[in-house]
DNA sequence: CGATTTTGACCAGCGC
DNA sequence: GCGCTGGTCAAAATCG
């Protein structure tokens, strides 16, 4: 069996297609924490692909794309301390059921928020990615497992989200990655794309915005209304992380939506096949194939 | 030459 | 206390 090392990050980056298979593990924790079964619907922001539908791609009950939980409920989730230390839940991911959702852990906190997605690759060497930079710091062999698992670490100084990554037991050809950290960069990149190069984090490259980048009509959000001030860096400081932006997007959900939903973004966020930008350094959103839920 | 990846060592938590 | 395991560190190697 192939393993994860064998197949370099950079390789696999960003050439995620259309026969790839999303699937999204339900609740990883069911652990000591409070679970909380009367949560709130979800947070779900979907980017929009051209010529596609995100409902249909990602067909949720209901027909509005926002299930968002109340702005109180956010708020206080964030505000929550973070925990000391509880590092080791990787290993208790529940596998995948059918047509579950990616679910919060109902102790929300700015440090500890771990999610698990399965992406499923047909050719066995493409793995989708969520389109923002990360760092690989580690890589380890797991015990009863032929895979090893990789380690990142967002390369975003404000972000201290890690994601791993590992082969399925069951299925080699699906990979499993594990989010832990409030880290919300499936959709960060598209609130950034309107501000000014210096505006953008000094982890990012010019080179990502360049004229490769451009022909591609990278995402561009509306600008936020009255409850994000004009100047981003006001709102969500030089790297506007989404956790400085969800609350916003909790107030205004039919906005967001909108504004997912009628922005022309979608045709750039997935790479060229022929000439796929540096993986490392890359911010293009390139999942149209990730949605992210958020329970609370 | 800087950025990134690789990889073995180290450390902490946990069970026995 | 000891061994196992997972997570992190950091030097070396590799890449662009």
């Amino acid at each position: 069996m192939e393993s994860l090392a064998a197949i370099p990050w950079s390789d696999i980056y960003n050439t995620v297609s259309d026969d790839h298979l999303l699937s999204l593990t339900d609740l990883l924790h069911h652990d000591d924490d409070n679970d909380n079964d009367t949560a709130a619907s979800p947070l779900f922001l979907v980017p929009q692909v051209a010529n596609s539908d995100p409902a249909t791609m990602f067909p949720v009950p209901g027909s509005t794309a926002y299930f968002g939980p109340t702005i109180g409920a956010v708020e206080n989730a964030l505000s929550i301390t973070p925990r000391s230390r509880n590092l080791q839940s990787s290993t208790h991911i529940p596998r995948t059921t059918a047509g579950s959702s990616i679910r919060e852990r109902v102790t929300v906190n700015n440090v500890e928020h771990k999610y698990s997605i399965r992406i499923k690759s047909c050719d066995g060497n493409s793995l989708a990615d969520d389109g923002y930079k990360w760092r690989k710091y580690g890589q380890k062999s797991i015990k009863n497992s032929p895979n090893p698992r990789s380690y990142y670490r967002c390369s975003n100084p404000r972000c201290s989200a890690k994601k791993q990554v590992e082969r399925s037991i069951e299925d080699p050809d699906t990979f499993v990655i594990t989010y832990e950290g409030l880290h919300l960069h499936f959709a960060y990149p598209f609130f950034l794309m309107g501000q000014s190069p210096q505006d953008q984090s000094p982890t990012k490259k010019p080179k990502m915005f360049g004229p490769d980048m451009e022909a591609h009509k990278m995402p561009t959000f509306i600008t936020p209304g009255p409850l994000l001030p004009d100047n981003p860096k006001e709102a969500t400081g030089p790297q506007g992380l989404l956790e400085d932006v969800v609350p916003w997007m909790i107030r205004n959900p039919s906005t967001n939506h909108n504004t997912l939903s009628n922005s022309s973004f979608c045709s750039s966020y997935r790479s060229p096949p022929m000439s796929p930008p540096s993986p490392s350094t890359c911010p293009t959103f390139a999942p149209s194939y990730f949605s992210y839920f958020w329970e609370i």
